[in-house]
DNA sequence: AAGAAAACATGACAATTATCATATGATAAA
DNA sequence: TTTATCATATGATAATTGTCATGTTTTCTT
């Protein structure tokens, strides 16, 4: 198996914080685990008793509402963490994971994980940032649901897509989503979100190959409002 | 000039966990301040260069949008830490503090506040565990936001602003808003706001004494979908 | 106390968005 | 391969919400 000293992975995320030796016992006793396109990594009050390290892959981090729609609040990629932030309160979670591609990821117990932010002021911080940088997006996403209209929503969701994870060699966004996803990123009706890039289409911002999309016109996407 | 030693207010937040000798430190360095209502504490885009610690009254998070509305984020009131979220990420604020009354504060330059961060792993572990919750909290209104509706989000502010900050010995909710502020916390244009009060109170699930709400049926309020 | 300004209120209408119905293409299972 | 299921797509219509106009009340200023 790996180990977490030697991995680049960590470069990304809090753990680059911790000390050679915090890295050798936390390596001891990780897992790690390949999880399915699909697979639920944890539900809505579940206890989540580690951090995820994810080497590779993509999860969505959603919650269900009473009307049966399940709201995406926030994707985590490879070089993230997930799950720190029940663990920090030591609650179960607020949120359910899904993996929206094959995933590799590295499970680190609770308890190492707890056991190093007592003791490592550094990675303590780190980890502290990391939330204030969380909390940042939070906001940002709150005034955007409130005050813009699903056409605003759905074209900063492209652009924030292309511009966070990427393209593929053919310039289509790297990260596949279904439409019933991307209505659940903007918080609208999935036929809402479907209309709504059949323009962007028609209108020549977006291309799509199958159900892949390709951005045309990013000037294009950023100028609506 | 009173201590942070002897304190009160600071048993509601994180500097509780602080030693004496950093309070004593911190007491030492501090300022005290009466903030009149209305009065704008920092802008978005301001450098935060400390946390103020709320004695007494309320102050609003907000954030401006282009389309000229303020969304309201975040009401931080009496007991709580104002500016931690700029101060960790060392950069300048997202939001704008607005105090919605007259308001009793200390200010606690950042250096002070940094170097017990980096000393005091509990302290350091307190102020996480503040922001995992403000977070779990922003992830609430990212849904709400997205799958409810301005009667749904404006009956739940009601109730969230009872329960959270309580009622006036008339039964009046006390901290006192205009409509507008209202509008601004859930997310719709004023008039909207003031339509569905009205409704609220032609239901008889809220009256009025002048712009004073009095809530009548909280059980109402709940069963609004 | 009078006048000005701001906040509150409500009607009329327009714009946005949701819902329901239905069709078609894609994918998986038998 | 055929059927079943799901995702995508689009029309028709209803519901929600925003905008503009206008009037009233409250609050502030002088």
């Amino acid at each position: 198996m790996s180990k977490c000293e030697q991995c680049i992975i960590k470069q990304f995320n809090s753990l680059k914080s911790l000390t050679k030796e915090e890295l050798v016992r936390i390596s001891n006793c990780k897992t790690s685990h390949i999880i399915k396109k699909g697979t639920v990594i944890f539900e809505e009050g579940d206890a989540v008793n580690g951090v995820y390290c994810v080497k590779d892959g993509i999860c969505k981090l959603s919650k269900l509402s009473e009307n049966g729609k399940d709201q995406i609040v926030k994707m985590v990629v490879k070089g993230q963490l997930l799950g720190q932030r029940s663990l920090i309160s030591n609650e179960s979670s607020n949120l359910q994971a899904t993996a929206l591609n094959d995933m590799e990821v590295c499970f680190i117990p609770k308890s190492e994980i707890m056991a190093d932010l007592q003791k490592n002021p550094k990675f303590s911080f780190d980890v502290l940032q990391d939330m204030a940088h969380d909390l940042k997006e939070a906001d940002d996403i709150i005034v955007n649901m409130a005050q813009k209209s699903v056409r605003q929503r759905l074209a900063e969701t492209l652009i924030y897509i292309h511009d966070s994870f990427g393209v593929n060699p053919d310039g289509t966004l790297s990260v596949l989503l279904s439409r019933e996803d991307f209505a659940n990123i903007v918080g609208t009706a999935t036929e809402s979100a479907i209309r709504v890039l059949s323009q962007f289409k028609k209108e020549g911002l977006i291309s799509t190959i199958g159900k892949q999309i390709k951005i045309e016109s990013l000037e294009g996407l950023k100028r609506i409002e």
